[in-house]
DNA sequence: AACTATTTATAAGA
DNA sequence: TTCTTATAAATAGTT
């Protein structure tokens, strides 16, 4: 129906192709609105365009209600549609729930929080559990500061030799002066005695509350 | 287009109507077929018929990608379709999934695991956290000790007042003989005197609301 | 369902 | 984009 005939398949020139789809576009939804009115039937019209712009057309007043009927009708083949998704979601959701729970109720018995309901034996393997934790804790903890220890120490000894050769090679009472009052220096006396200054450095000052509220958040 | 000019409005012989419907619903496809190859565009149409029966054309394999496409376009507008409650539950999910992963982190280090990466501090906090739990649990279980020796000494004295009426009433010894045998009887020496206990009782475990960030959505 | 007179849509050109 | 117009296509009414 034009000035000559086409055959359907895809308008390589741009711009034709543009301009015939404003053209078509218009004729189909005209023709889509001419159906529903005249047979007094439902139709839904959805267009993109190459470039991924939509158009649509619906008889109803909004499409929605006309996809959900759609969608319906579709129903009973298959199974994957977003209604069966939101399912497995809100099942997922459930689960984890349930699992953030267990997990909540057993933590705050760690804290010593909800020991109601629990029997003689529950209570004594908590405190078994806990004696243990925190003997791992303790052990975890003068591990570290053992380790810094003998890491001072030995920064100590090396500044003390740099000391004693800047000395021989001076002569100077200048370098034995300074270094008198660094810390470091001091520590050369004890150079292989550990068991002192463990222990100094164990008593360590108030107590702090333990944060269980979430941390992160994306 | 046909022998005669027709008005746009609803047939109202229902064979006409339908034989419209039939011929009309043909051209509408065929046209928007050719829409889509011509032009390159997408094209979906959805047709009720006033009965009800379902026609649908689609110029991609499946309808549903086409709507899926739709909606993310309508998606600014409004929030309330599937897809929308589908990326909602998703985020719930992820979020209860952090949640989760971050509670089983605190619970792993109050289990004594996963310590490293901790500073001193933390671990100073840990400990006074396992402490504190440790001393709650062991109040709770001589709490629960102590009352149910109390209840087996007022138990005890109960038998051991029968004891004495059944004696009283029946004059033999063979009931005291039995009595002095049990338990409960001992602990009729400290009838009156609940000092000792009434300190234990007085340390009740605290009762903490435990917060959690996330409520439930809905 | 087929026919066909007529209306309508639109391809090409401006 | 829009208008024009020749012509193809669609279809209303008929058979």
């Amino acid at each position: 129906m034009g000035r000559g005939k086409i055959v359907i398949r895809r308008i390589d020139n741009l711009t034709n192709r543009q301009v015939t789809f404003s053209k078509r576009r218009k004729g189909l939804i005209k023709k889509a609105k001419e159906l529903a009115i005249l047979c007094d039937a439902e139709v839904g019209l959805v267009i993109f365009s190459s470039t991924g712009k939509l158009y649509e057309y619906s008889s109803t007043c909004n499409m929605k209600s006309l996809i959900e009927r759609y969608k319906y009708k579709e129903e009973n083949q298959q199974l994957l549609n977003p209604e069966s998704e939101v399912k497995i979601w809100q099942r997922e959701t459930e689960i984890l729930r349930q699992q953030l729970e267990n997990l909540q109720e057993n933590h705050r018995q760690l804290l010593g929080e909800q020991l109601y309901g629990l029997s003689v034996k529950d209570l004594q393997d908590l405190e078994n559990q806990l004696e243990m934790s925190l003997q791992v804790v303790r052990m975890k903890k003068e591990q570290i500061l053992t380790d810094e220890i003998q890491e001072l120490k030995r920064k100590g000894n090396l500044i003390h030799r740099e000391n004693m050769e800047l000395y021989k090679v001076y002569g100077t009472t200048n370098v034995v002066a300074a270094s008198r009052n660094t810390f470091v220096t001091c520590g050369i006396h004890s150079e292989e005695d550990s068991s002192v200054p463990v222990h100094l450095q164990l008593s360590q000052p108030e107590q702090h509350t333990y944060e269980t509220s979430v941390r992160r958040t994306k």
